[in-house]
DNA sequence: GTGGAGTCTGGAAACGGTTA
DNA sequence: TAACCGTTTCCAGACTCCAC
């Protein structure tokens, strides 16, 4: 299950556009039911005003028949009518008004966000690349010269060196590409492509690439000969097919 | 059956790096 | 410096699917 930050880094740019009823829905649809109407009885109508308010439940102090209602879904209210915000609610508007807090921080600072990172990259200058700040082996043990990550992020950095035309790829990373190009279809394995330079081969490299291992699939074909090798190889007799109509 | 849209495949040309 | 290599984009033709 994603969590919250998960669902809202996407859209956390344009979040602070929201005004009004689209933003109530934002925060109806992100953070809870209740928690939208708890900002949208205050009149709390978009991320700057909600960043100035030093504690959104504090008007819940008021026996206001207008928020009755939303007391009693939103608190535990106690027989002297004292109260206290359930904590989900609380934890809930608590961890989004926090996200936006780090958001407009790290958009004031210009850093990347969110902060933190799973190895540690520095910018010098702006622009410059990262290739040569990046020591994967040094910063994570677990990170096995061998490991198909890592020589899938060399691929991209060697190649984010490289002018386009001039780009290299692992024999690794190139039967990656074609399982990726036959499960994905030939548009999500451009889409993916496109959006990460040097990731992956242009779909002419991939096909000499498919053609230089004797790939070429054919509907109706079965290579009995080439399955048997590999079962052999991974001293398997087992194997599981998907049919569909 | 037909026409349009989309997809797949193969070839050509261009570009930049490497090597002798 | 020229030949070669590996990559890219672009283009054209064949094919498939779908609505009419």
């Amino acid at each position: 299950m994603a969590s919250m930050e998960e669902e809202l880094l996407p859209i956390l740019d344009t979040v602070s556009s929201y005004s009004g009823v689209a933003f109530y829905k934002l925060v109806k649809d992100y953070v809870g039911i209740v928690e939208s109407e708890v900002l949208e009885i205050q009149c709390i109508k978009n991320i700057r005003i909600l960043l100035r308010i030093p504690d959104v439940f504090s008007f819940f102090q008021m026996n206001s028949k207008d928020t009755f209602s939303l007391k009693k879904r939103a608190c535990i209210i106690d027989d002297d009518m004292s109260y206290v915000v359930r904590a989900g609610i609380r934890s809930n508007i608590e961890q989004f008004i926090e996200l936006l807090k780090q958001f407009e921080e790290s958009k004031s600072t210009n850093s990347n966000f969110p902060s933190q990172t799973t190895t540690s990259i520095v910018i010098k200058q702006p622009g410059q690349c990262i290739c040569h700040q990046v020591n994967i082996n040094k910063e994570n043990e677990g990170f096995q010269s061998k490991s198909f990550v890592n020589i899938f992020i060399r691929n991209i950095l060697n190649n984010l060196e490289m002018p386009s035309n001039n780009y290299h790829f692992d024999p690794m990373v190139s039967k990656f590409a074609s399982a990726l190009s036959i499960v994905s279809g030939h548009n999500a394995y451009e889409f993916i492509r496109l959006n990460l330079p040097g990731a992956l081969p242009s779909i002419t490299t991939l096909r000499n690439y498919n053609q230089s291992i004797s790939l070429p699939l054919r509907e109706c074909e079965f290579r009995f000969d080439s399955l048997k090798t590999y079962l052999d190889s991974i001293d398997s007799s087992y194997v599981f097919m998907v049919c569909s109509s």
